[in-house]
DNA sequence: TGAGTTAGAATGGCACCACCCGTC
DNA sequence: GACGGGTGGTGCCATTCTAACTCA
């Protein structure tokens, strides 16, 4: 399976969906990370730990790789244009585009891809990422707004936790970070994972 | 006074610091907001409200509006490459970079410009944004790096809050918005403004 | 079911009554909203905010979508001539004619459509807008005139309340609205939409 | 000296502006009101009471009337067309536009008339009519909107009042009515006409 | 080392108060 | 002059999360 994610906007999780959704794959079968990211998020935040079980490599190394590996998912760099759109979602099994539920997010995505929701939502799907926690509404909000217009949207979200700061920080997978709230982190790209294998 | 600013990654706050700092120079003297972010973050922000009181024009327009105001803020596109940087910088007064005490944007900032830091702080300083709030220290760890990496930065920064997000989606400036701590909000950009007038 | 407003004065919640009537029948079924005012209010209320859960189309485009909806609402310009009305009448299942209970109002009201009430209330009703609350009695001495006068009344009355301010500027449905009165002010029109629905 | 009334809503306050600028006229001197409205809203109010002071004629009889009064107060249809602006402009020494404080009036004033801008403000003004009292800032908000985009406004402004609704039930000025604060609302448009004659 | 507890901060909801107007 | 109602402002409380502390 191969699993593209993109964003028109940085900071919004693209690199740590990437990163979380390879260690779900890898929990099927042996997963390579691509990391077209210029900055290299994906690289450097490995490299920070002890390594991750699946394995990262830049874009051009893609190629040799190639199809060692059972799953792949490739992290693009930020603002593809409109026309690369197509291009993403032919390159892979399902696109991923997460977006924060803060207006500057939703307006750049639904400005650029109105024109994909043509599409079916086995193609391509918006994820909620760093979703605050009650009592605010950000998410829910977000989630109407993206329903009404016509987006396939992910039923799990993301929920914007430290244990994904420390992760980030320590080079590790969530899972194995030390924080209390470290399990449901990782429950939610848990979900994320069983809604793509579940259709 | 010319003031611009860049950011190595998305969502740290690059269009609201330059919205911000364009109405606190409006508060001397006529100020023009030059919307270089592909995008069209700013000048969709500024739409979807009654509009600011400074003018905001997209980078084609700004030769043509350019000197007839007092002063110019400008909102560059995202991830400037390092050769890029010295052009921003003297093309301005003063360039910031806002960034968000985060690892991964603050990793992006620290491999990316480390080669500035022989310039003086007259020319570039680094704005920490989205602050969390006690007790979380991110703002004090990443205050305490970028200080001992060398980095010029603001003593002043900016906190975490809805009030921004809501004058995003009223197309506001966050002292304007409808919220308890609005005046926190803008106060916190005053501060920034107050620091670079008085050197 | 096909309902159109229409008004013989401005500023009576022509507009307002047939958003929010398209969004009492979106409950039932789709809804398209005609926006047939030349100042296209409608319209540009609908894309003040995230757009509402009906379509908002203008009168050239009500052709061609004309049967692919359930319900349909139909925003007249300002003041029909009388030779007009019958028109309006037949082309729809119900004609509201808003009225705010003011002199300027009821008068313009009364002077012109003298002429229906020889038709029955299945195909034009009076809806009594903006009625100011207690202790003023503008509604009550209103709702008096127009039976006595043998206009066919709807029981329900819309308030004046500023959640329908708000909701206006922030391109929304009053129920949406971050006010404190919103579910009152949408009960009033739901009452409305039940009056419709039971006969 | 001619004055001429006109607006893109009803509502507004229009009729009720000329009558009561024609009061202030008709204290210098005879005062012709001629009402353009096909409505016929001031020449019904005239009716309703024993007359005012100053004569009211229907447009076709302006003709007839013409020089023989020092002034001359015209209330125009609603909704003119953008190029019919400027003829009203032209037809008369000053044209008033009342506006009230609301989102739907003020999206069609701006939306209509930015072109007039260019024009000085000798020869029209905006009016900000039916203003809520305190604590509402529904008239402090508006008057920074227009401010802000530029339009020439009087610094009186007209409270909502119900005397107000008395004078058009009754036939008569403001001033004459029975009611508590006639005189604060007939001040409100002795201010507006001392600061047409004072420049 | 791990679990439970407490303090601090921000948000959203609710209640209360002051102000103003209109009616009696 | 008293009363009722809506609006805006302020203050209080519950919720949630984080960090620090305590205890086993």
């Amino acid at each position: 399976m191969i699993i593209t994610t993109a964003a028109f906007k940085g900071g919004v999780g693209k690199t740590t969906t990437a990163i979380h959704m390879a260690a779900f794959l890898q929990q099927d079968g042996d997963t390579l990370l691509v990391d077209g990211d210029p900055n290299r998020s994906a690289t450097r935040w490995s490299k920070r730990g002890a390594g991750f079980l699946f394995k990262v490599v830049s874009e051009q190394q893609a190629a040799k790789y190639g199809r060692s590996f059972k799953h792949i998912v490739i992290d693009t760099q930020a603002r593809p244009e409109r026309e690369d759109l197509q291009d993403l979602v032919d390159g892979c099994d399902l696109l991923i585009l997460p977006t924060t539920p803060d207006v500057l997010s939703l307006d750049a995505l639904m400005q650029t891809v109105n024109l994909m929701k043509v599409l079916g939502s086995q193609q391509y799907r918006v994820l909620l990422t760093r979703v605050p926690s009650a009592p605010r509404k950000d998410g829910a909000e977000a989630r109407e707004l993206l329903v009404t217009a016509g987006f396939p949207l992910f039923k799990a979200q993301i929920r914007e936790l430290v244990a994904f700061q420390k992760a980030a920080l320590d080079g590790l997978i969530v899972a194995q970070v030390n924080d209390r709230r470290a399990k449901i982190a990782w429950s939610d790209y848990l979900s994320v994972g069983q809604e793509i294998l579940n259709g």
